[in-house]
DNA sequence: TCGCTAACTTAGAATGATTATTAACTAGGT
DNA sequence: ACCTAGTTAATAATCATTCTAAGTTAGCGA
C-alpha cells in the first residue's frame, strides 16, 4: 500500500469530498503549519474545513469520524485539536467550564451561545461596537478580546 | 451548646471579623436567599462577602476555608457556591475550560484575564461600550453579555 | 424546652472531559 | 529500501465536579 491517499468509506457524504484535489490542498495546509501529513490529520482537516464555519467538541468531531468510517482514537482527536489550534488553523471558544469548543471561523467575531443545547452562534464583529477598550495592566498586552452573549429560551 | 455562633480560630484574620453583628447580617442575607443558616454557609458567607468584590474557584475557598480552621468538606464548599449562585448571591465567570470562577461583584462588569496565572480583573463597565447589538434569534432573549479581554505577558 | 423531620454535611465513590504513558506504526529524509 | 523522530492507539491517570448514602442539624410545632 504505497498510495498516500486517505481510505474511507465513500459511501459516507461527510468524506465524500475528500477528492485528490481536495487532500492535495489539506497536505499543503499541514505542511505550511509544520504539521506532518498524516492520514488521520488529513481526514480529520477534511471534516473540520470542508463544511464551511464549525463549532465543535473534541467528541463532536469524534462520533463524527466514526460515523464517517475514520480509523481515528479519541486521543488523535484531542491531538489533532490541540495541534491544530496551535498551529492557527483552529480558534478556540470558551463558553462553558466543563468542555471546550473549537471554531474554525478564524476571522474576528464573536459568538451568542445557548445554554440549554450546547449550540454556538457567530456573531459578525460589525454588529458588535466595542469602543473605549480600558488600560491595560502594566506588563500585559490583550491576546483576544471574547464577547459571548449567552441565549434562553424566549418564555424563560 | 445552644448559642448560634460560629466557633472559628480567633488567631485567623480571615475570620477575624466575624462578630456577632457581622454573624447577625450574614443570616440575614442567608434568610432572604431561602438559605438555612448552618455555620458552614456562615462561614464561608464570611469568607466570601467580607473581603471586597473576590474572584474564587471552588478549591481556592476550599484551602481559604481550611487554613481559617473552619471544619467544612469540599463537597460543601460546592454545594454552598451552587447554591449562592443560584440564590444570585454570587456570579459565575467562564473564562477557563475546566474551573469555575465565582465572582462577588454582582453589578455590571467586565473581566480581564491572566492566562498564564488564573487571575481575574474587574473592569468597570464604562470602560467598555457595546453598541449595536445584533438582533437575538427568534423565540430567545439575551440573558448575560460576557466581555473577557485576555492578557499575556508584555514579552510574549 | 423537647422532638421531629426535612434539609444539610460529609467521605468517598462516580463521572466526564482531558492529558499522560508507552509500545507499535509511519512519514519523510538519506 | 532504511532509519528514526514523530505519530497513533489503547488504556491508565488526572482534575474538577457531582453523586450517594449515612450521619447530623436547623427550625418548626407541641
Amino acid at each position: 500500500m504505497s498510495s498516500v491517499s486517505a481510505s474511507i468509506d465513500p459511501q459516507n457524504p461527510a468524506l465524500a469530498g475528500l477528492t485528490p484535489a481536495r487532500e492535495r490542498a489539506l497536505i499543503q495546509r499541514l505542511r505550511a503549519a509544520n504539521l506532518r501529513t498524516t492520514q488521520q490529520r488529513i481526514q480529520l482537516a477534511h471534516l473540520l474545513f470542508g463544511q464551511g464555519d464549525r463549532h465543535l467538541t473534541a467528541d463532536n468531531l469524534f462520533v463524527e469520524a466514526k460515523a464517517a468510517g475514520l480509523t481515528v482514537s479519541l486521543a488523535t482527536v484531542y491531538n489533532a485539536l490541540n495541534q491544530f489550534l496551535e498551529a492557527g488553523l483552529l480558534r478556540e471558544v470558551i463558553v462553558d467550564s466543563g468542555r471546550s469548543y473549537f471554531d474554525t471561523n478564524l476571522s474576528d467575531h464573536f459568538h451568542f451561545y445557548v445554554d440549554s443545547t450546547g449550540e454556538l452562534i457567530d456573531v459578525p464583529p460589525q454588529s458588535i461596537a466595542i469602543t473605549e477598550l480600558p488600560k491595560t495592566p502594566e506588563g500585559f498586552r490583550v491576546s483576544g478580546v471574547d464577547v459571548v452573549l449567552r441565549l434562553e429560551p424566549k418564555g424563560k
